[in-house]
RNA sequence: GCCCAAGUGGCGGAACGGUAGACGCAGGGGACUCAAAAUCCUCCGCCUUAACGGGUGUGCGAGUUCGAAUCUCGCCUUGGGCACCA
């Protein structure tokens, strides 16, 4: 062996992975299986350091199950479709298809000197027809299936480009293009029935014991289960037809805390004063500027109007409530009207005293007196208070118990009854957008909607389409739109809505198990393959992607796509931390700021000797540029070192911080791994060294440590373990057979992370096979125990000494020598010690 | 605004409620070299001490415990998500 150099041992491992098609997954019922998948890329074109992380965090179970015996699956595609690529076409002019398929195969072209352990041959891309085709068969099996539905929704609207627009398309209220004010405009929607599942896929949750805690909490915050009380108001001087209206509320228990009603500005009622009080129409208009996100919505200044419609309070008719239409009011939560307690909800609060409007004390804290509020006091419901304004229950009480007391006395008094409700709201699909899988649904005069024939699938795009104008270029493509009814034959039109590109991603775990079956899944091959083992991405799906897909997975099993087992897709999921850099920053005459890539700033200076700002580390942002390209790294340092730097220096639950220093000192320390190896390969065969028994207990504590950190997912302390491992190595005088076995094991322990270094070792000190096919290395038990421990003798906490005892001495004994130390004698001066606390093997405190 | 998470040396981070700082980076000292780089050896939280040692220390403030980075409560700061970015 003469140098490392990566740049030939790299390409040299990938080809013999190849030929030998070491990594095609094959259904093989003599062995467990295993399903390894990260979270599929976006194709933007360039892979970046998130995604280095990623698929190598996957590529280290993955080759470590294989290892272990399992028959891996670790497939890799494309999540496709998205606006980038109409941004593109609308940039530059290319279609879509063309940029996003150039992007596939520059990003592929970029992966593979990665040498991840794929199955190339289960790759697709969600803007396949071949995939989406699939899709759309789906769904026509969930719109007979009932799981779809049309109904209006609300859409950011660009009144200028008259197109609608993403939330992040609109900035500070207004389009991003056109830079005119958004509007809030309603249009007749696509939705799945995900609230159909709202209480099973929360209470699924806890099953999901290999998900992370947090992932669990916010997806069940985000389902948002809460009881409550839904009762009517009767209403004064309202118009016809409303005589009614109908409120939820959590907090029934603070009914006679109420001080006003209000209403959603969408409100059936508010809608109908808009037809006739030109009033309440401006003030409706006005509520429908700015975006629909729920931050624009809740950090909006609170107005409303009062409409002059009237409610009596439920419990005493003689008491009137002004009805105001309240811009804070969401219509898609509870009945899209509320009673404001302004007492005991912020909002409130600040919307009585804004209007003038009275705010009663329905509870005070226990112990305390009533007395005028400068903010609303809202105290956990678990705490104890006492009510001032109670109708039930004790005076002293929870608000829990007083809120479940409530309910029961309303229902009982024929006021309202408990509901249960859910944030959850169903799944929006519709975009008018041309880039996406189009619905397979058809517009009919006579028969309405009407589900496509299967047997015309896939409803592929056009190709012959421009981007020169906003809008959807579906819509108003000349022939695209004709169709024939499949129902009664006569001229129809398509729907020209495409779906949300969650829906792509919500099911392609399934289909890289028969990725080009004429079917969207084969019963078999996912009976086998199905669950995901060990899912991997990152947090920021940690809502919508994830629940989307559980969603999903239940969708598929009811339409026969998934059996019952696979409902929940995924057994384990793993979340990753992303890829950071400082940000290096100058600035011009005016000011302004001027970002520097890492490769222009040197002990940071610029080229010219300008110093620059050093800006803490953030996520990696081409706006920033603050981004290290994988490829150059690959390009000076190997794809070994890129790999093992990405799991080496953070949890990885957590941010890296890509340092070039770090880099360095992988390229350094694989170096010494390379030499090492030179070294023992170049030892005359019959050197007896003094060391054997040492490095084959350093070995076993090795294999143990590393196996335990790619186990417990983490790969930081495996790689400690694998630094400690290799400097007792080099440091060591073992014979030639045995440095030999243990460089052999080195390598087994690291192929996972760095596997072509790795292979190379392996086969230089003539390991048999590939070293990718080697079985995982099993530590022996005898070689891990040891006779003797360590005791830190503590007096009072704090640390004083330390005594060294047979591993399993008694308690007893222990004591014994404790009180016959030096230290401790000293510090007793000839007392009893008050307490004295042994935890065997761990350590012994001294209570004086 | 709402939901979630994280804060430990100069830096990234270790630490079943049990010796705080494993491992790596940076830095100091030394060896090798004409010299430098590379490599190897060695030291390295802070204050104090000639040394042994002592004091102090895990964002801030309380609490539980023989013992708290770890558990509880309250704050501060930073990051992620908020339904049409993927």
């Amino acid at each position: 062996m003469s140098q490392y150099k990566p740049s030939e041992i790299e390409p040299k491992w990938q080809a013999a992975w190849d030929d030998a098609g070491t990594f095609t997954a094959r259904r093989d019922a003599t062995r467990p299986k295993y399903y390894v998948l990260e979270m599929f890329p976006y194709p933007s074109g360039r892979i970046h350091m998130g995604h280095v992380r990623n698929y190598t965090m996957g590529d280290v179970v993955a080759r470590y199950k294989a290892a272990q015996g399992f028959s891996v699956l670790h497939p890799m595609g494309w999540d496709a479709f998205g606006m980038p690529a109409e941004n593109a076409a609308m940039a530059t002019g290319v279609h879509p298809s063309t940029y996003t398929y150039g992007n596939i195969a520059e990003m592929r072209a970029q992966m593979k000197p990665l040498g991840l352990s794929i199955d190339w041959t289960r790759e697709f891309a969600t803007c396949d027809p071949e995939y989406y085709g699939q899709q759309q068969s789906m769904f026509i099996d969930m719109m007979a299936a009932g799981l779809v539905y049309r109904k209006a929704a609300v859409v950011n609207w660009d009144p200028v480009d008259m197109t609608v627009l993403a939330n992040e398309q609109v900035i500070d209220g207004k389009g991003w293009r056109s830079n005119a004010a958004v509007e809030r405009r309603e249009l007749t929607q696509w939705f799945f029935k995900i609230s159909d599942y709202s209480g099973e896929l929360l209470s699924a949750l806890d099953g999901l014991t290999n998900w992370p805690a947090k992932v669990r909490l916010m997806q069940a915050n985000w389902i948002g289960k809460s009881r409550g009380l839904q009762f009517a108001f009767t209403t004064t001087g309202a118009p016809e037809g409303f005589d009614r209206l109908e409120v939820y509320t959590t907090r029934p228990d603070t009914l006679l805390g109420a001080s006003f009603a209000a209403i959603s500005p969408d409100h059936p009622l508010a809608k109908h004063l808009e037809r006739h009080d030109p009033a309440v129409a401006a003030f409706v208009t006005d509520c429908r500027k700015g975006g629909t996100t729920a931050e624009a919505l809740e950090t909006a200044e609170k107005r409303g109007l009062d409409t002059g419609v009237r409610v009596l309070h439920p419990f005493d008719t003689s008491v009137e409530l002004p009805v105001y239409i309240a811009n804070f009011v969401l219509m898609d939560y509870g009945t899209g009207a509320i009673f404001g307690c302004p007492a005991h909800d912020q909002r409130d609060f600040e919307f009585a005293t804004k209007y003038g409007l009275p705010i009663p004390l329905v509870f005070v804290a226990e112990g305390a007196d009533e007395a005028p509020l400068s903010e609303a006091y809202v105290p956990m419901k678990s705490e104890k208070v006492r009510y001032i304004r109670g109708f039930t229950g004790d005076t002293v009480q929870t608000g829990d118990t007083a809120v479940t007391a409530a309910i029961a006395f309303c229902e009982a008094a024929g006021v309202g009854q408990g509901v249960t409700n859910y944030r959850l709201r169903d799944w929006g699909i519709s975009r008018q957008r041309y880039w996406g899988c189009p619905i397979p649904v058809i517009h009919c005069a006579e028969c309405g909607v009407v589900p496509e024939d299967k047997a015309n699938l896939p409803i592929k795009l056009p190709e012959d389409v421009t981007f020169d104008i906003p809008g959807n270029p579906l819509d108003r493509h000349p022939t695209w739109r004709n169709c024939s009814c499949p129902k009664c034959g006569a001229d129809a039109r398509r729907e020209t809505d495409t779906m949300d590109t969650f829906v792509d991603s919500s099911w392609y775990y399934a289909r890289f198990t028969a990725p080009h079956a004429t079917t969207p899944t084969v019963a078999e091959d996912a009976a086998y393959w199905m669950n995901v083992d060990q899912y991997i991405g990152g947090v920021e799906h940690a809502i919508l992607h994830l629940l989307y897909s559980r969603f999903f997975a239940r969708a598929m099993h009811k339409t026969g796509h998934l059996p019952a087992t696979a409902i929940e897709p995924f057994n384990a999921l793993f979340t990753q931390g992303m890829v950071t850099h400082e940000i290096y920053l100058t600035r011009d005459a005016a000011g302004r700021p001027i970002y520097h890539l890492p490769e222009e700033v040197t002990d940071g200076k610029l080229a010219n000797g300008m110093p620059v700002d050093v800006i803490p580390s953030a996520k990696m942002s081409k706006s920033k540029k603050n981004v290290v390209d994988p490829m150059n790294i690959i390009a000076s340092f190997g794809a070994d070192t890129a790999r093992w730097f990405m799991l080496s220096d953070s949890p990885p639950e957590r941010d890296v911080e890509w340092t070039a220093s770090g880099a360095e000192a992988t390229y350094k320390h694989l170096s010494r791994v390379w030499a090492l190896c030179s070294r023992i390969g170049e030892m005359p065969g019959g050197h007896v060294g003094v060391d054997d028994d040492a490095i084959a207990r350093a070995t076993a504590r090795a294999v143990q440590d590393v196996t335990f950190g790619i186990e417990s997912f983490t790969f930081n302390k495996a790689i400690a373990k694998l630094y400690e491992f290799t400097n007792i190595l080099s440091r060591s005088n073992g014979s030639t057979p045995a440095m030999k076995t243990a460089i052999r094991t080195l390598a087994q322990l690291m192929q996972p992370m760095t596997p072509h270094i790795a292979e190379s070792i392996w086969s230089y000190q003539g390991g048999s096979g590939l070293c990718a096919n080697a079985p995982w290395p099993v530590a022996d038990p005898a070689l891990l125990a040891s006779d003797t421990v360590i005791l830190p003798i503590q007096i009072n906490g704090k640390r004083r000494a330390e005594i060294s005892v047979p591993k399993d001495m008694s308690p007893a004994e222990v004591e014994k020598l404790v009180l016959a130390d030096d230290a401790v004698i000293k510090a007793l001066g000839g007392a009893v010690p008050k307490k004295l606390i042994v935890v065997p093997g761990r350590i012994v405190n001294v209570v004086i």
